[in-house]
DNA sequence: ATAAATATTTAGACAAACCTAAAACATTTA
DNA sequence: TAAATGTTTTAGGTTTGTCTAAATATTTAT
C-alpha cells in the first residue's frame, strides 16, 4: 500500500465508525483533504485491489482485507503514540502528527518489539483502544465520571465545564488530559469520591464529577 | 523536501566522502537505483533550489545548504539506528532498511527528545558518527586492534579473517560486530591484549588483534 | 411529481518522479 | 588527432495522485 492509500483507507475506517458503515465520497474527501473527483479515483482503484466495496452514487466500506489493513494501521499509530508520551515526554496533544508519518513505517518486527517496549499499552493516550496484532480490541466509552461504577479506572479525555475555575482547580489537583483515574469509592451522603490518580488518592466532590469525562473499556 | 529528494541528497553527500567532492550523475544513479537521466532531472531541480552546485557533464555536490540537510539526515538516520538496537534488540545488520524508513520522519522535537532518551550517543550501531544537532562529528576511521595504542576504545566492525574457525573464537568469547572494545593494555613480550569488552576484561592473541577491525574517532 | 439543490462521477489536464531511445559531449585508444 | 567508447543530456512518454469544469445521478422541497 502506498502513502496515499493508507490514508484513505484510515479516513474510511474512521468514519465508518465501529461498525464499518458505508461512508459518502463527499465525507472521505474533506478526511483526507482532497477533492470528491480525487475520492472518486482512488477509491475505484481500492475497488480493484479488494480493499474496499465501491458502488458509484452509493459510497464505500472496507472490505474484510481492508478492515485488517485499517486495523493494522490504527495499532501502529497508537503505538507510536505511546512511545512518543511515555518515552519521549510528549504531552497529549502533540503527538498526533508525529504518529500520522510513524504510522507509515513498514516493518513488521519494529512494531512488534516497539510493543513489547511499551509493555503491550491496552490503550492509547487519548484513551482510545490498541487493536492486538490479530486485529482485536475493547471498544471504549466516554462517560462523565459520576456515572462510572466503582472499582473501574478510565482516562480522563475531557471536560464539560470549560470555565477558569474550574481548569484551574484540576492544575491544582494535577488532573490532565491523558490520566489515569481508578474511581476508588462514592460516598453516598454528597456524592462526592475517592478517586486515585498518579499513585495518589484524592477526594472530589459531586460537582467536579459532574464534569470529568473518563474514557473506559467497555 | 520530499522523500525522492532526501535520497538524493544522502546519495551525493555519502559518494562525496566526507569533503564534498564533485561526483559523476552515473554513481548517483547507481546510488539511488535509478537511470542516470533521472539523476539529471532531480539534479537540475535540486541546483534550482540550491540545495546542490550542478554544472552539466561536470558533476554535482552539495551547497552550504545541502550539507546541512544531508546531516540532519545522516544524524536522524543514525539516531535510529541507535533506538533500534539499544531499545528495541535489532541487531546490527537488521537495522539499515528500517532506519532508511525512519529518517525520513520530519519533526525536530522527535530527534531532540530521541537524542536525549538515547543518552546523547556518540556513534550509531556501526561505529559512524553521529553528527550534533548543529552538524558537527568527529571522523572516525578503521583500524586493526592490534594497531590502536592502549586507552583508547572502538567499535568492533569487522573481521580480516573470516575463516570458520575464527569466528567460532569470536563467538565463543562473545565479541559481536557493534561491541564496544576498550584496549587496556598491551603485553611486550608476546604482544597480546587485554581488552574490555560488555564490561568483562578478556585476553587475546597477538594473532587475534590482527584480525580484528575497530571503527575508532580521530 | 417535478423542479431545484446537492452529491458524485467523468473527462481532460497537470506535476512529480520515473522510464527508453536518441543525440550530444567527453575521454580513451590507436 | 580521428575513431571508438563511454558518459551525460535531451526529447518524449508513463504512472500516481491530484485538480477543474462539465455531465449525471440522487435527494429535497415545493
Amino acid at each position: 500500500m502506498t502513502l496515499s492509500e493508507e490514508d484513505y483507507i484510515k479516513a474510511i475506517y474512521h468514519l465508518g465508525k465501529g461498525d464499518n458503515t458505508t461512508v459518502s465520497t463527499n465525507s472521505v474527501a474533506e478526511m483526507v483533504e482532497t477533492k470528491p473527483s480525487s475520492v472518486t479515483d482512488m477509491v475505484k482503484k481500492l475497488s480493484d485491489k479488494g480493499v474496499v466495496n465501491y458502488r458509484p452514487y452509493k459510497g464505500v466500506n472496507l472490505t474484510e482485507y481492508g478492515q485488517k489493513i485499517a486495523l493494522t494501521l490504527v495499532r501502529k499509530h497508537r503505538l507510536w503514540e505511546v512511545f512518543l508520551v511515555e518515552k519521549l515526554g510528549f504531552s497529549w496533544d502533540e503527538v498526533h502528527e508525529v504518529a500520522e508519518q510513524l504510522e507509515h513505517i513498514k516493518s513488521e518486527k519494529l512494531i512488534d518489539q516497539l510493543d513489547k517496549h511499551l509493555g503491550y499499552p491496552q490503550v492509547d493516550p487519548h484513551g482510545d483502544p490498541i487493536p492486538s496484532k490479530t486485529g482485536e480490541f475493547k471498544k471504549t466509552i466516554k462517560k462523565l465520571l459520576i456515572d462510572i461504577p466503582v472499582g473501574t479506572s478510565g482516562i480522563c479525555v475531557g471536560v464539560k465545564d470549560s470555565s477558569p475555575p474550574f481548569l484551574k482547580f484540576l492544575d491544582k489537583n494535577k488532573i490532565a488530559l491523558g490520566d489515569t483515574i481508578l474511581i476508588v469509592d462514592k460516598e453516598e451522603f454528597d456524592g462526592s469520591f475517592n478517586i486515585q490518580i498518579n499513585k495518589k488518592n484524592i477526594h472530589i466532590s459531586n460537582q467536579i464529577a459532574s464534569n470529568l469525562y473518563l474514557k473506559i473499556s467497555e
